[in-house]
This record gives C-alpha cells, sequence and structure tokens, in this order.
DNA sequence: AAAAAATATTGAACGTGTTCATTTTTTGAG
DNA sequence: CTCAAAAAATGAACACGTTCAATATTTTTT
C-alpha cells in the first residue's frame, strides 16, 4: 500500500500532465505558459519544476507514448510476410504516419523536434533521439526479413538500405509538420513515389 | 552618393552582424544576449530591433552566406562529367559536408535548424527551406546529367532517387551537427556507404 | 505523542528576448 | 537658416521560463 505522500505525487503527476496536454493541444505549445498549466493542474510554479524539468520535458511523455504505440504496431506488420517490397514499405511507413497525429498535433511534433535538435545534451533530446533510432532499426528489420525471405536480392546492403529509406521517410515527415497545408495521404503519396525506384531496383526477379 | 542616413544605416548593420557572428562564435547562440551584440556593435537594444526581427533572424545572413558558395562549388562539380556514379554522389555531397563549418559552428546550425522547424511561418524558416529545395535539387540535377549521358539507367526515376538521397544527405547532417563527437569524415563515410548499393543498381552496366 | 529528519510546496525574484512610447537626428522645403 | 515632417534610436517596461530560500507537510525515531 502506497503511502501518503507516494500518493499524492502519483495524483500530482498525472494532473500536472494532463493539464499540460490539454492546454498544448488547445492554445499549443508556445501560448501554454507554465503559470496556467500549473494552476489548472492545482499545483504551483514551483512544484511544477518538482515533477518536470523544465517544459519541453512534458512534451516527451506524450511522444514517447506515440512511438512506442507505432513500434508495436510496426512489428506486426513485419510479421506478414508481404511479397512485394514497395507493398510492404508502404504499409509501414503508412502506419508510421497514420498513427502521428494521435496524441501529438504538428505544433507538438515541431516543438519536440527543435528541442531536440536544438538541446542534443539534454535527456529529452537523448529520448527522442533514441526513439527514432527504433523506428530506423524497424525498417532495417523489414528490409532483412524481406531479403531472409528472397523476395529481395541478396546482394543487397539492407543495412544500408533501410537507414537510407527511413531518414527520407523522417526528413519528410519534418515536411509534413512544418507545413500546415500538408495531409497525411499527400505525405504518404510522396514517399511512396520516392521508394518506387528502390523498391523496383531492390526486387528479385521472379524465379 | 549616399545620404548621410543610408550610410549610417548600412554601417550599423554590418557593425551589428559582425559583433552578433563574433559572439555566436565566441560564447555561442544562446549565451550571447542581444544586449551583449548591441553593445559591442555600439547600438542600443532598441535599433537592434530596427535591423532585425529578432535574434534568429541573424543567424540567417551567415547561414545564406554558406549555402550559396557551397551551390557555386556544387554546379562545378555536376559541370566535370564524371562516369561513376557513387564517386560523383561522394564528391558533391562531400563539398557540401566540407564546407559546412567555414561560417557556422554546429551549435549555429543546430539553433537554424531548431528554428526552422519550430517556426516555420517566419521569414527565416522560409528562407531556410528555399536553401535546402535548391539543393535538393542540385542533387537531382546531378543524377539528371549522370543519366542524359548513359551512365544510369534509363528506366530510373531521377527525381524521386535524387529527393532520396538528398533527404538522406540532410538528416545525416542533422546527426552530425547533433553530435559533437562526429567529425567531417566519419560522416562523409557514413553517407557514402548509405549511398554505395542505391548507386550499384541504378548503374548502368558497362555496354 | 513529541521531536527530529526528510521530503515537498510555494511564490517572489531573476534573466533574457522583445516591444513601444518617447526623444533625437536627419532631411528637404520655404 | 528655420522649421516641420519623416526616420531612426533609445531604454525602460513587459512576458514568460526558470530558480531557490523559506515554509509546510509527512515520515521516522525515540
Amino acid at each position: 500500500m502506497l503511502g501518503l505522500r507516494a500518493q499524492k505525487k502519483a495524483d500530482k503527476n498525472r494532473r500536472i500532465l494532463e493539464a499540460a496536454t490539454t492546454l498544448f493541444h488547445k492554445v499549443g505549445y508556445d501560448a501554454a505558459r507554465i503559470e496556467d498549466i500549473a494552476e489548472m493542474a492545482g499545483v504551483s510554479v514551483g512544484t511544477f519544476y518538482n515533477y518536470y524539468k523544465n517544459k519541453g520535458d512534458m512534451l516527451m511523455a506524450t511522444v514517447s507514448m506515440e512511438v512506442e504505440e507505432v513500434l508495436a504496431a510496426g512489428n506486426g506488420i513485419i510479421a506478414q510476410n508481404h511479397d512485394d517490397v514497395g507493398a510492404a514499405l508502404a504499409e509501414l511507413i503508412g502506419t508510421y504516419y497514420a498513427h502521428s497525429l494521435t496524441y501529438l498535433s504538428k505544433e507538438m511534433w515541431r516543438t519536440a523536434m527543435s528541442l531536440s535538435i536544438g538541446q542534443p545534451e539534454t535527456p529529452f533530446s537523448k529520448r527522442y533521439t533514441a526513439l527514432d533510432y527504433r523506428l530506423s532499426e524497424q525498417v532495417r528489420d523489414l528490409f532483412a526479413a524481406l531479403q531472409a525471405r528472397g523476395i529481395i536480392r541478396q546482394d543487397v546492403d539492407c543495412d544500408a538500405m533501410g537507414e537510407l529509406i527511413f531518414n527520407n521517410v523522417n526528413m519528410m515527415f519534418i515536411e509534413f509538420v512544418k507545413n500546415e497545408d500538408m495531409d497525411v495521404d499527400g505525405l504518404q503519396a510522396e514517399v511512396a513515389r520516392q521508394n518506387a525506384p528502390v523498391a523496383l531496383l531492390v526486387s528479385n526477379v521472379a524465379p
């Protein structure tokens, strides 16, 4: 059984996170002041900082949730034994993109990315980078699985290829969140077009 | 002949830019306070804001200088009529990376990128994005030139391929500026490895 | 149950980017 | 040369993220 102190702590943690996410969505990250978040959570500004290192740290909980779900969904897709490289890629990447706005708005993504690049030594950035790495790894895993089943030519360097493809996926996602006019379908179509020639070239010819 | 007013203006502009770049390099972007930049330039804080929209805007002049030089150098490389895809790519990309730290420190790059992603509607971000686009275009131009001369297979979509390659180059550059331990040689080696399988696959077999 | 120690909360104060009403300088017409 | 209008410069005031010394609460010890 939890002591009174631990109980209160957990409760405040939840309330602060809830207030922050609500305000981030309602008024945007920049306009959501710490004072407002604290007030909505029923704590003081100082207490906010006992629970979170800084404002940017607040985003990470949400980013993590998002990416963890996407990674789980991705594993399911790899297990599906596709027989077409382009289709397999499209499905994996499509899953990433489709889930991307579940918990985070474009502005929240921009802020997270912006912080991750601007302050790479913070725990925030390190966690963000680690999540990116796991996504990249997943794309490489997909390539490796396809190659193991003979769908991809044996002479192709799947790690190199996977990194290349993932970095493009990532860069296109940055473009997507930077541009409020771009929708998920448009993004997927663009990336599919970019992947097409590679998918064609690496595919084994029918036996 | 310039009036007194225009003369002073140009002079102050130069002094402010000079002071800012000096301080950005000496103490870093964050630690360089507007007050310090203004003082070093011999103007008031208010005047600084008459010349530059905000602190981030200061970076753009330098970023532009950097990228314009790189673009010019890149055009020279495309004109060289390479006969090997991997080598041509390595040289073009190598030029980008080699020039990258001429005027900007890693921290300055990080800040520029961070601002560009975080506030995509600012003039700063738009100029940054436009420069990126021209670099991407240059990679596509290289592919097109190689294809026109029969070095690359005719059935390859050079635009798609060029975007893919460039986005990887860009993403790897982000990784590079995020990681103080990574040097330009390491970066080039990594990207060359990533490009290798693509270069191989798109190359025409000898006639 | 009282005292002491450990932990958590608080909000006023601080730093720095940015704004803006006021003052100063420059220009050009009469 | 004078003066009114235009342009530029100024720095005090503001906003908001963050810190920290003081205070309050909870736990442990006796």
